[in-house]
DNA sequence: TATAACAGTGTAATAATATAACAAATATTG
DNA sequence: CAATATTTGTTATATTATTACACTGTTATA
């Protein structure tokens, strides 16, 4: 039976691999710059490599910074409902897991006609330790 | 009593009546090349007019389309609170307006410790026109 | 087995999006 | 009026992303 194959090409596994050892979101030509050592040279063969990692939910994009994070909740390996906490202050982003909400954002509905297949949210505030800070 | 002063300078009335103006959410530079012929000649005076009329939620960023769009939603005067609805196929952008959503969304908080002051939620899917055309 | 289909690679060039830095004009507040 | 804020204009440049083309290797199947 033909099935989609399932490993990393080699330029796939480089940033993905950088992406997972980052703390925070990563921005395309900052991962660039860090695996020049390993061959890859040019911003196509990042953006190539990002686009399949989001594709197949190993990474996803925070679009309020165009800047790509490891997948942390085994859920969305499609990546079709996203939901990340940005700290305005330190800029730490985090993805939310959390199952209420997710249920909740699957299941909208509106009076539109529309069915949603896929989301994506981004709460903005101060974390925790900023806000003992300020 | 001195209060913000509420009138938009000129380039922020230009480019607030173009994004009005049209259908669907308008690219900065795509603003940029309407407006010429009224006198804005850089891409600055057009970013900084955006800023300017998001930051009193007279327009929203859709931060997947790089696009800004007019707000229709007379609650969201400060802009902390947005969802919008995209269809994949036609592109077509409308912000939700839905008071159950909102609220849900305004008063989510999980386990971070964070409180959230504003969200910028994007739905995906087709448009009921463009499921029938499938 | 060959040949088509597909996914990935490499490279150069360029498009599209956004900001920095500086100087000047205009409006608003005290 | 003086001081402060905001807005404008302009040039240059930074940042983010894609197009186009040639090539390699693997898988699927006729």
């Amino acid at each position: 039976m033909p099935q989609k194959h399932e490993y990393l090409s080699k330029n796939q596994q480089i940033v993905l691999s950088i992406i997972e050892k980052a703390k925070g979101p990563l921005k395309a030509y900052s991962i660039l710059y860090n695996v020049q050592k390993k061959g890859i040279k040019a911003p196509l063969q990042v953006y190539r490599a990002l686009e399949k990692l989001i594709e197949i939910g190993k990474i996803h994009k925070i679009e309020s910074k165009n800047a790509f994070i490891a997948c942390k909740n085994s859920d969305c390996e499609i990546s079709k409902a996203t939901a990340f906490s940005i700290c305005n202050n330190c800029e730490h982003v985090k993805e939310i897991k959390n199952t209420k909400l997710s249920k909740y954002l699957s299941n909208f509905e509106d009076n539109s006609g529309m069915k949603y297949k896929k989301y994506n949210l981004e709460f903005f505030g101060l974390c925790r330790d900023c806000k003992l800070k300020q």
